[in-house]
DNA sequence: CCAAAAGTGTTATGCTTACACCCATGC
DNA sequence: GCATGGGTGTAAGCATAACACTTTTGG
């Protein structure tokens, strides 16, 4: 075993995602205050505490660079190589994060998070390091995974229209699907259950039923070894 | 941005899995010589270098502790729970390697690697640190993947007898398949290809074909999005 | 009453699964 | 000639994919 490593820094870096009808899928992103890369825009992220998990770390960062709080987390891939910061060696751990829209719709309107500012995912800015390769991990991983992992209910809130899982479905997967081949199938695994709320209609359009994702039914199903696939 | 990490120190760990026939799936590891977990069996691995990859420091490490060279190589997961080594804070990023058949065999046969010794994968020692954690997410990958993606080949020699793939296939499923169905699908995908060379008969039973994986035609359709499943 | 979005069933097709007998070789 | 392992086809069932009209609301 080679003994060394001192001067190699660790860090976290999050993918935030973020999704509303209106705005589709959208990432978050901070614009650098410091050189390198000065005014560019990055991922949010930073260095790993002595004493936090990886985990933690992500989640303080966040809270520090965009006020913002997740509800879903998950590792995606650890980047390496020895030039990807021109100041020193640096290992960023990246995350993937999934926020509720209606929180993101909130840090949407407010100012709060200064230099942070959504951008959606087909639209985005150059940006600085490696974070573009970062970010095209992120987009794979969340599209294949969407399709065989009931994670898009992470983007949605509590209670939301059976029309929103649809269109965030079409956004991520860039393509159209059947609609009612879509229902059967998502209805018919009874992972959605049913309320007896409605959408207000916006505009026009017959209101929708607010569905609802069963946790607790799709756990059951994962232990008994179903899972489903779009 | 908080700035840290000083004394945080980066390894690279690696679950080799290696195959035979007769052996069945096996996975190195080494012995400890020193505190903490003297004597105890480990995963190989050590401390990242300042300018070299990941990768590179994966096989370097391999090199230097077992004396093997894989072929295979693939990022798994970041440990880094602050207390995974009682000694100071390791982040380890753990990949997942895969060595041809005819090298394992060799690779079991001599006794250069001093400590490092191969294990059934279904017969494992006590491990030390977390690297029971890191062994059962490389299983687990191995098994997820085998069934949508060709690494079986990485385990195999060039040419093989059909029926290794598949008892490898079964070896690493834990399960039965069917022979007919298997050979059909794989076959169907055009992505082995038939050799006239015949397997030498050990013992009884009929000499098999000897077959090789077409990683041209592979990624020809991986190109046309068409993607196998066993 | 018109425009917009939600809701809903049936059929054809292809894929997956289940299943059993013959063949080539060594001893 | 027998034991061992290799090689091969067909039919049924199931899941997927394709497809269009009715309902409810707002304006």
């Amino acid at each position: 075993m080679t003994r060394s490593g001192s001067d190699i820094k660790v860090a976290v870096d999050a993918i935030v995602f973020g999704y509303s009808k209106q705005e589709g899928v959208s990432i978050l992103l901070i614009q650098r205050k410091y050189p390198p890369f000065k005014n560019a825009w990055a991922i949010p992220g930073g260095f790993l505490l002595p004493d936090e998990t990886l985990e933690d770390a992500v989640r303080r960062e966040l809270r520090e660079e965009t006020g913002i709080e997740v509800n879903y987390l998950e590792q995606l891939y650890t980047f390496g190589a020895p030039n990807r910061d021109p100041r020193q060696r640096i290992i960023s751990i990246a995350y993937m994060a999934l926020v509720k829209s209606s929180l993101f719709q909130q840090l949407k309107a407010s100012t709060d998070a200064e230099n942070a500012q959504w951008f959606n995912f087909r639209e985005l800015p150059p940006l600085a390091f490696d974070h573009k390769a970062i970010l095209d991990t992120a987009i794979e991983r969340i599209r294949t995974k969407i399709r065989y992992q009931p994670i898009g209910f992470e983007l949605l809130d509590k209670k939301f229209p059976f029309a929103d899982l649809e269109k965030l479905y079409i956004a991520l997967l860039g393509r159209d699907i059947d609609r009612r081949n879509f229902s059967k199938k998502m209805l018919a695994l009874g992972i959605l259950d049913e309320t007896n709320e409605y959408a207000k209609p916006e505009g026009k359009g017959r209101p929708s039923k607010m569905y609802q994702f069963n946790k607790k039914r799709y756990q059951q199903l994962e232990r008994e070894g179903i899972h489903f696939e779009i």
